[in-house]
DNA sequence: GCGTCTTTATTGTATAGACAATTAGCCGCT
DNA sequence: AGCGGCTAATTGTCTATACAATAAAGACGC
């Protein structure tokens, strides 16, 4: 990689410390510094912008306020693990939830397989109708139990890499969670009754009430993952807090 | 009302300008200063410290990034109106999120009366068992198809004029969001099957899947108030989207 | 090699001062 | 009374500097 002083270069739009802001950000959102990657010292960064250090400052106090970068005396700033969608919504990545719980988890991929975009689908990840994406099927249990059945669609626009990925494994949310890089992401909530075939999945009663979460995620304006995420209701709830948000020591 | 200065002081632990935000946001969180309240100037702030401009900017915009202040050149900075919570969760008060839409709300109170808190209400609220609590029954439409059915209980012990209210006209969502300074929320979201009794209330069919939303909102430590608001699972969805925060200019 | 002390790079906080941008409120004019 | 322009209060940003806190890396002794 060529020297970072190359790459980086402020836009004249705004205030300094938000164009600092931007110019790292972007680093951060083509990948270009991956998580963990060593960002330059206020010092270097200073030096390089022709600014105060309080400057330099402000923008990296507002990329570790949002996440994106993790600080540590001495040791310096670094890009942060892309974990943090699963924090606000909880019991997001199953994967890593329910070990926190002290359950056993288990992980069943169903299918995978290269199809074109339905209208519906197609309309939610904004892609034409027949764009290619990778359609991924599995279930998530917890000691045995079935809590999600996880339905899965990848942008193969940008990331074509996910039809030769093996899934067997992996559940596509961490997978994903590796490979791109930091995203934002909506989420809408809805509550059906379980259709047969779900149900038979589930392992519920036909028209039991489920809870689906249907999470879409961005790079930019594009959606890079659309995920259908189907919980027993009265099996599964998900919670979150929120209010002034934390400052100061954790 | 005394003088500020009399009110306000700090507690020497961590940095100041964590403890000038703090001190500033007890004011806001008491009721002390209310939504509209005008707060002393920067100026006036650092004379009564004894801190530099930056410590008490700092401050203060924390403040305002929490949405709790909001800031206006030449005109000062003022306590914030609390519609905080209903940006993060979206659909939260009905009166305001129909309209919005296009749609002709309407309200209808089915009951209010003070209970003791049975065993399940006592637990959530934090309170003893038996404590007093209002608990209050309605019904929220959109073009008169009923899209939430409401169940509020309010911790008397902190709101008493809540016994007394009217939420014949109003529901206790507005109430409280007038009524209560600034607090902290938690949303629980789950799914059920409509019970005969409900399923009537909402015009739906038994068993039809609902999405149910709990929110306890708290004042420090305190629950003020537990919400249960049920929805037709069918009939409607909430969506929150997330990222970066929203940084510089809107 | 292994502990312990010292050095030093890096971030965290705070200060004092400067100028820019915004705009409420006042003053004067008609 | 209404309008227009001026003034000044207040926030927004930036600089340059200083010292404190942390912890990685190196130096030293054994």
């Amino acid at each position: 990689m060529t020297d970072w002083r190359d790459q980086i270069t402020l836009d004249d739009d705004g205030p300094v410390y938000d164009q600092i802001r931007r110019a790292i950000l972007d680093q951060i959102r083509t990948g270009d510094w991956a998580p963990g990657y060593r960002l330059p010292s206020e010092a270097d960064l200073c030096d390089h912008f022709g600014t105060a250090r309080m400057t330099v400052n402000r923008a990296l106090r507002a990329l570790t306020e949002d996440g994106l970068v993790v600080r540590k005396r001495r040791a310096g700033s670094f890009v942060a693990q892309p974990d943090a969608p699963a924090a606000m919504l909880e019991i997001v990545d199953m994967a890593s939830a329910i070990p926190a719980r002290g359950q056993r988890y288990g992980y069943r991929c169903l299918a995978s397989e290269t199809v074109p975009a339905d209208e519906d689908v197609a309309r939610q990840m904004r892609l034409l109708h027949g764009a290619r994406v990778q359609h991924v099927r599995c279930l998530h249990t917890a000691d045995d139990a079935v809590v999600e059945y996880e339905e899965r669609w990848i942008n193969l626009a940008l990331l074509p890499e996910a039809a030769q990925a093996d899934f067997d494994k992996e559940g596509p949310g961490g997978w994903l969670l590796r490979k791109t890089p930091w995203t934002e992401a909506e989420h809408t909530i809805s509550a059906i009754n379980a259709s047969d075939g779900l149900a038979n999945a589930l392992g519920v009663a036909p028209g039991a009430a489920c809870l689906v979460l249907e999470r879409r995620t961005f790079q930019g304006e594009d959606v890079v993952t659309l995920a259908r995420l189907t919980h027993p209701g009265d099996r599964h709830v998900m919670s979150e807090r929120f209010g002034p948000r934390r400052h100061g020591r954790e």
